[in-house]
DNA sequence: CTTGACAAACTAATGATATTAGTTATAATA
DNA sequence: TATTATAACTAATATCATTAGTTTGTCAAG
């Protein structure tokens, strides 16, 4: 199917995937992942579309493995056990891939410009948030006010982790532990005790 | 004091303030800079220290801007009023200045190595937060994972919101303030009632 | 087994970028 | 007026992304 026995697309977002986590997204360069791949620059045109095209397959691809593991994180799970347990989640999968969360990041202005894939995988994280808070009986507005909410505190939290933004030496788990916490707190006050 | 009645730092800096606010921080170029001034590229090198130094300068003057915002926004107020105040001016700030914020969150690299600048700026704004908080009782350690947890939901609200995360027509302004009183109300729960 | 077509990988070239070294020229000062 | 400091300059190097056009290996059809 492949002349060359060569690389495919794969491949190739695959390698990027390890190099943006390894030395961050703005390091990625066309050159860098050539010289990585054993080919010429040119030659990954071949497989992606220029630097921008690369981008974009890094951030769907964060978005699945993102949906996958907010998805085994909040099965079987409910109440603020779940809250608990897909924030944490979340704040790991920032961490173990920093590179390709800052692309999903990123990729939300590509959202205007009707990228079907895109936009699924972004549903599709909504839905698991929207479920896991659908306990507290939160309607509306007020559960798109709380999932904003709880979007926030975890991306908040976990980028400014990552940056070294917390120089004091404190627990950042405690820290995150508590922030949550109130978040659910907050939530079981405003409707429903809470059901775990 | 300067021959050729040329440019200095200040206006350089100024100039890169302007651009990356307007432009985005990864779309300040030497280049694209020396440009606006009307110069060529290497005779940036007389007043900043490359890219990097540039980076460097716009987040101390980020810092000091920001440390003024805050202070303006929490004098003569407390309890939750000053709480509330102090958000929606990092708020402010954040959107205000994107790229020189962008710039404030980049160099915190740098405060491992020592840089006596901008570590100052960093405290002072701690600093401004702690006093804000202190009516809620709260102390060691309790203080600071609160801080950090304010830091979090302002920090994770205004980027998400700048990136265009908020997708869903709900205002923006309400998601926050509800962010921000959950927050308030929690600190108050956990230690005195609400000054305010 | 040969041949033709597809496509991966290549070379060559262009234009943008940052940076350094060394030169020119101007404004303040002695 | 002559000196000096230095802003701004030219020239050069190295890296980057990207496009155009060429080579060549692999697979499949004859």
């Amino acid at each position: 199917m492949s002349p060359r026995a060569g690389l495919d697309t794969e491949t190739v977002v695959e390698a990027a995937a390890e190099m943006v986590d390894r030395e961050g997204l703005a390091a990625l360069t066309m050159a860098q992942l050539a010289k990585q791949l054993g080919i010429r620059t040119p030659s990954l045109y071949n497989h992606v579309d220029g630097l921008p095209g690369l981008h974009r397959a890094l951030a769907l691809r964060g978005l699945r493995a993102l949906n996958e593991q907010l998805t085994r994180a909040a099965i079987g799970k409910m109440g603020s056990a779940a809250v608990m347990a897909l924030a944490d989640a979340f704040r790991g999968f920032i961490k173990d891939h920093p590179g390709i969360y800052a692309a999903t990041v990123e990729s939300v202005y590509l959202l205007k410009t009707s990228d079907e894939e895109l936009h699924v995988e972004n549903n599709r994280i909504l839905d698991i948030v929207l479920a896991v808070l659908a306990p507290y009986g939160l309607t509306g507005e007020d559960a798109l006010h709380a999932v904003r909410g709880l979007r926030s505190v975890v991306h908040g939290f976990a980028t400014l982790e990552l940056s070294g933004g917390f120089g004091m030496p404190l627990e950042t788990d405690e820290s995150f532990r508590r922030l949550v916490q109130m978040l659910i707190d907050s939530m079981g006050r405003h409707r429903q005790p809470d059901a775990a």
